[in-house]
DNA sequence: TTAACATATTGGAATATGTCAATATGTTTA
DNA sequence: TAAACATATTGACATATTCCAATATGTTAA
């Protein structure tokens, strides 16, 4: 009931959800993730960080590049019953 | 995106998703649901008038006593992915 | 090793949310 | 119709959330 109340949490604003929408195609740098939001980079941040220790997503480091990708799986599902499908897969993720 | 949302935050709350486990095994009179939660009786109805308002669930008036049950069936197939099981079905709810 | 770039953290302001007590409304029963 | 009961609404308050600007940290490239 906690663990459930905590990924509707997560999803529950505007700038999270996004974030999760963009990932589920394909993991994704910060840097290709902020301009599709319209919030400044610290913000996109702050959000990246919210998911990541709620668990929803996770990150791995590349040089001076963070990916950010969904870690929950159960994330897709729940999202596909709202309606909400991928759109295009992302072959390849350079900054 | 934006009706995944209101879905989200309908549930990212601990008395709003108390409620909706509690109808997920049948319909419920207020009077039923009040004391399963750990809050006062306004604070209830607040709620449950949310609730309804976004079409999570919805109510019947049967003379002084009024019946909630659910109106989104997706909220099922959801909380089922995050593990979350009807417990025992109600057979008849009478205040 | 310094400059440039990518990302994270901090502090503060505006707004939203959740709750309660008190009161109002609607319905039935005496 | 008055009293009793079920539920809704209002107003006020405390807390939480979201965001931004500024700054800090970490990494690479010159």
């Amino acid at each position: 009931m906690k663990e459930a109340e905590k990924i509707f949490k997560a999803l529950a604003n505007p700038t999270r959800l996004k974030i999760v929408y963009l990932l589920l195609s394909g993991e994704r740098c910060v840097c290709k993730i902020v301009p599709h939001l319209k919030r400044t980079q610290s913000t996109t941040s702050i959000q990246l960080n919210y998911l990541e220790n709620k668990g929803i997503i996770k990150s791995k480091r590349d040089g001076k590049y963070i990916y950010y990708m969904i870690d929950d799986l159960r994330i897709q599902s729940i999202l596909k019953i709202l309606g909400i499908k991928v759109k295009e897969k992302t072959i390849k993720n350079q900054c």
